[in-house]
DNA sequence: AAGGCGGGGTG
DNA sequence: CACCCAGCCTT
């Protein structure tokens, strides 16, 4: 996935919490929990010039987190970021712990947010599902317009296979970065994608074709991303076994109900009893 | 698995 | 007007 990685460097926003302290990404994903990137940037500044550590926001009173949160939105995100600031503190010595499970541990810090931290601030490689990425996924390699309400195992095991070799988190940010300027929820910009040319969405002919509205309707639940996941094995092997097919991840009836859509589809087709890519 | 939680911008 | 936004936590 080189070209995406290309695209972000040419394209991406240079925004304040892209080069900045451990404590400076943790206010940011805070604040960008459900609240989009423009209207958090002047309270993101504001509130690393009042309380530049841990430390110092663990020191201030409630009432001032509060009242610098200003009308973000879901103030209770306020007071866990304060709870979390003592707790660095208390158990972590005034430092954003490294490790996923310490990060699960702290107050309003859940699978999304330890994820993008240890991506964003620690350069690790990291399974990052936001709804940005998860949007990009579901359409270019799942085929279907919108992701389903929360991350499911098979999209897990989707997003954690597509991460190029050697990554530094760098591909999260390139992902979410493209979901969140091209690929669009409302009016995505596929003349611009750099994965337009092997986009399963478009293959099945976004934006008003039939057979979109019916993949979309008909695909709900858990079921949706296994589209995704028999894809992406058939993009990496000229030919897989369906029995290897149906190893791939848990379910197994799932497997023959989305082999069976994508044959419907026309987006793969049987060699003899092994299946491909459909030419 | 579903519902609650804020507020502001956009098609 | 409905939809959308770098989700998390509690039933």
């Amino acid at each position: 996935m080189e070209q995406v990685l290309d695209w972000y460097q040419e394209n991406k926003r240079a925004l304040p919490w892209r080069n900045t302290s451990p404590w400076g990404v943790l206010v940011s994903e805070f604040m960008l929990q459900q609240t989009p990137v423009q209207r958090v940037l002047p309270q993101w500044h504001r509130w690393m010039e009042l309380w530049p550590t841990p430390a110092d926001l663990a020191a201030a009173s409630l009432s001032d987190a509060l009242r610098e949160w200003g009308r973000l939105g879901y103030p209770r995100r306020a007071k866990r970021l304060h709870q979390c600031a003592q707790v660095i503190v208390t158990d972590h010595g005034g430092e954003v712990p490294a490790s996923l499970n310490e990060l699960r541990a702290l107050p309003g810090i859940g699978e999304y947010t330890a994820a993008a931290i240890r991506a964003f601030a620690f350069k690790e490689s990291e399974v990052v599902l936001d709804i940005n990425i998860r949007r990009l996924y579901a359409r270019c390699w799942s085929g279907i317009a919108t992701p389903t309400n929360a991350p499911n195992n098979s999209e897990r095991e989707l997003a954690k296979n597509l991460i190029p070799v050697g990554d530094d988190g760098r591909w999260a940010a390139a992902t979410m970065e493209l979901g969140a300027l091209i690929c669009k929820a409302r009016t995505p910009l596929c003349s611009h994608c750099p994965l337009a040319d092997i986009c399963t969405w478009r293959a099945l002919g976004y934006p008003q074709s039939e057979v979109e509205k019916r993949t979309s309707a008909q695909w709900q639940g858990s079921d949706r991303q296994c589209r995704g996941v028999i894809m992406n094995a058939l993009r990496a092997a000229p030919e897989v076994k369906r029995q290897e097919l149906t190893k791939l991840w848990g379910n197994q009836s799932q497997y023959e109900k989305a082999i069976a859509s994508l044959l419907d589809d026309g987006l793969i087709e049987k060699r003899g009893s092994n299946y491909a890519l459909a030419r």
